[in-house]
RNA sequence: GGGGCGUUAGCUCAGAGGUAGAGCAUUCGGCUUUUAACCGACUGGUCCGGGGUUCGACUCCCCGACGCCCCA
């Protein structure tokens, strides 16, 4: 029997396990590299080259927040003993002395370093390390006479050595493919990316909290579907080879999440990725992350109430203002969101739309060709409507606005208007002129759904392969009887976006999707 | 899918039909309170790839790759 711990000796003991594998590729390296392997080999020859024993006491952050108020005469009488770690993200040698920066996860700590104060040859061989090297230090705070907190060391170690060297210290890495590309190389120089993904975290985060709170259930449901649904849109395809079928990723919980609501779970949310076969933009990402939650006894309008309360609360949490800089406009989330129809907002941006034909579907096919919107033959009044909507109306919805009334015909999903059967009971949430979120009254009428799927079905034979398929399952679970539902769905890409200030939706993600880079 | 822009040293960027430039980084020397440290010296290139025009192409033309922006 191996233990734990002998186990762990023999990986230890393995440490330069592939030395010589190293050195083959040199000559095709830049002399930066293969100067850095050399100095790796160096330290292979003198023991183990990647220890994992030293443990830190302190991050940087508490450091500047616990001691960064107190003088240097207090900080040395009361000899503060601290053991840091961290990326050594700036090096300044003085003869005899220097100061370097470690960067934490929590931000950066000076550390000096002097020869007569660390152990024989230690500052000798810290002259060699490089920028980018993983560097531990154990010593006393104290502050320098700029005021800058720093740590005394007595003890300094490399942890891991870096073969590559970074980008420039000043300007950090600029180039957009590459930040997208090494993501772990812009997380390191730039402060602005960390900081995009720290928020986006929080926003998640709040999200949850905001939810549970109101005794919202969390659920997970498949991302591989045998009948794509929930969504206009086309799916990726893929294969289960044991079960030799066809599977589609999903292009939305929405189905799953409802037939939990019948299952009377009453409150359930997912935050997870949908995805959609479609073309990427600083918009679109093929892969995005959708919140979705429905609630059972409850209309789109409570869900619109609902939405600007946690948008507001986010806002104030997360960014500590209502009022959202975005792109060089302000957005205000501390006012009431203005609320307006489709209808509304088609009439508004189109000063010379006759409203009295606002359904006449001739009249809507000359707006749509005076707009240039191709108009296909399948398309009802409702349709057209949407597509004189997206054209022109939807761009100037600046301020947060919530859009109401859309056409039966675009939301196969969605409950019918009890006074006007041409409309449903939804609305989409806008800022900066970009849909955010989109919500409804759900359809819990099984016999409307079955003709909605029907009418769906009838579009896909008609050869648009963004329809839905006619999901047989769904509607024997509507038969069983869905409690009367409100349900949205919220594009976590976007609201990052806006409240991030990122211009694009690569922004906000960690590893956006790439053509593959070629390596020869 | 269409159009525009970009790709030059590890990084950030100049440049231009005639030997390829700077700052930072690297290397070497100096410097015990610096912080884009400083001072001195050196080093570093498939100018994205392929083809064409030319005495000569990194520069002009064509094709392609990748990225960004706009449009559908």
């Amino acid at each position: 029997m191996i233990s734990i711990a002998s186990s762990r000796r023999a990986s230890s003991r393995d440490c330069n396990r592939g030395r010589h594998v190293s050195n083959e590729n040199e000559k095709d390296e830049s002399k930066l590299i293969a100067e850095r392997r050399r100095k790796l080999d160096a330290m292979r020859e003198r023991g183990n080259a990647y220890p994992n024993d030293f443990r830190r006491n302190a991050l940087a952050d508490e450091l500047q927040q616990t001691y960064g108020p107190r003088d240097n005469e207090a900080l040395l009488h009361d000899k503060v003993d601290v053991a840091v770690a961290g990326r050594m993200m700036a090096k300044r040698v003085m003869g005899k002395a220097s100061f370097i920066e470690l960067q934490d996860r929590s931000g950066r700590i000076q550390v000096r370093l002097e020869q007569g104060r660390l152990p024989d040859t230690v500052y000798q061989d810290f002259k060699k390390w490089d920028v980018g090297d993983i560097v531990a230090a154990t010593g006393t705070l104290f502050k320098t006479k700029t005021g800058e907190l720093t740590v005394m060391a007595d003890q300094l170690r490399l942890l891991s050595k870096s073969l590559r060297p970074l980008p420039e210290k000043f300007h950090g890495l600029a180039d957009q493919e590459t930040r997208y590309r090494q993501r772990y190389l812009d997380l390191i120089v730039n402060d602005g990316s960390r900081d995009v993904f720290r928020k986006r975290s929080a926003i998640v985060a709040y999200i949850r909290a905001f939810l549970d709170s109101q005794d919202y259930l969390e659920v997970e449901t498949p991302m591989m579907q045998t009948t794509p649904g929930g969504a206009i849109a086309r799916p990726f395809t893929t294969h289960h080879n044991a079960l030799d079928m066809p599977l589609f990723l999903r292009v939305a919980p929405e189905l799953n999440l409802k037939r939990l609501i019948v299952g009377g779970f009453e409150r359930v949310y997912e935050i997870n990725r949908n995805f959609r076969n479609e073309g990427v933009s600083a918009q679109h990402s093929p892969e995005f992350t959708m919140l979705e939650l429905y609630r059972a006894y409850a209309d789109y309008q409570d869900l619109i109430e609902m939405l600007e309360v946690m948008l507001r609360g986010m806002a104030d949490a997360i960014l500590g203002t209502t009022v959202i800089r975005y792109q060089g406009e302000e957005f205000d989330f501390s006012k009431p969101f203005q609320c307006m129809t489709i209808e509304e907002v088609i009439k508004q941006v189109n000063p010379d739309f006759n409203a009295s034909r606002m359904r006449d579907r001739d009249y809507l096919v000359s707006v749509c060709e005076k707009l240039g919107i191709t108009v296909k033959d399948n398309y009802g009044a409702g349709k057209l409507q949407i597509e004189i909507f997206e054209k022109s109306g939807e761009n100037e919805l600046r301020q947060p606005t919530f859009v109401t009334q859309y056409p039966t015909e675009v939301s196969p999903l969605s409950r019918r208007n009890d006074d006007d059967p041409f409309l449903t009971d939804r609305f989409e949430f806008f800022v900066a002129g970009r849909e955010i979120a989109n919500g409804f009254s759900e359809l819990n009428d099984p016999e409307d759904q079955a003709e909605r799927f029907r009418a769906q079905a009838m579009n896909r034979e008609a050869g648009d392969d963004e329809a839905m398929a006619y999901d047989h399952d769904y509607i024997r679970a509507l038969e069983y009887g869905m409690p009367p539902t409100a349900g949205i769905g919220v594009g976590i890409d976007r609201l990052v976006m806006l409240f991030t200030d990122s211009p694009s939706i690569r922004d906000v993600l960690l590893f956006p999707h790439m053509r593959p880079e070629v390596f020869d």
